[in-house]
DNA sequence: GTTTAGAAATTACAACTGTAAACGAAGTGG
DNA sequence: CCACTTCGTTTACAGTTGTAATTTCTAAAC
């Protein structure tokens, strides 16, 4: 139904700020970046705003002066769209490397381990 | 050292080909890519092969009429750069979201779901 | 040698991206 | 009222990507 929309690199810093702190002014999202990165500069951020409303990742509603964005895809259709494209493209579509190479290429405390196996475990029998 | 170019969504068609096939001539490529997609078109296929020589993923060797193209990245580093960038642009670089995600959404057979568990089990107890 | 078929190189071109500067409208402080 | 500050809107511009068509080479066949 609805195709969601190609989030770019630095279109996904943005978009995290506004799920997280939806409704957001411009402002508040550029403060938000550069917290992370000093090195964003306003222009840049109220270009990909633009970008995002018009790509139908965001909406805003006008409220006297103040603008206040919010998301119009979830973060986590938007992770699926993603994520899905990843799995394809670098893995060919099968899972399980993916996951081996993730599990295998970082280092997880006992408690992440645990956890983790008993998602596992959830999966076997279903 | 050497920073892993950056490869893009159709040039990972062509980079999988040549990685299994390394050397393999470019209508190699095309017969290898058609075989699953028919749509490809030839001369998009060589514009790749040749921006991906540009790029340094790709180089090649000329015997007589025939060029014999190799990867000059491997793929396991290359898997490795965009494994990496995709963890932190979408789970903000947060391994065990990453893992519960595609685990949660996506179905395991027991076989992969036990095989999985023993990786895990291998991380324990670093 | 001259033609020719097959491959590589060059050129094309619009959409998307990263990165901003410049412009314009609308309050804000005087 | 008027300059100034503050936002949002418009314009810019080069690099990347998807997708090819066109041109140029050149080894091979005559």
């Amino acid at each position: 139904m609805k195709p969601v929309p190609r989030i770019s690199e630095t279109e996904w810093e943005v978009m995290k700020i506004v799920w997280r702190q939806s409704p957001v002014s411009a402002s508040q999202v550029i403060e938000g970046l550069k917290e992370r990165d000093p090195s964003w500069h306003e222009q840049t951020v109220k270009t990909l705003l633009n970008r995002l409303i018009k790509k139908g990742a965001l909406g805003y509603r006008k409220e006297g002066r103040a603008y206040w964005y919010r998301p119009l895809v979830s973060e986590d259709e938007s992770v699926r769209a993603a994520s899905q494209s990843f799995l394809q493209r670098v893995f060919g579509g099968s899972l399980q490397p993916l996951l081996a190479h993730f599990v295998e290429s970082h280092n997880l405390s006992t408690k992440e381990v645990n956890e983790l196996t008993r998602l596992l475990k959830g999966k076997e029998r279903k």
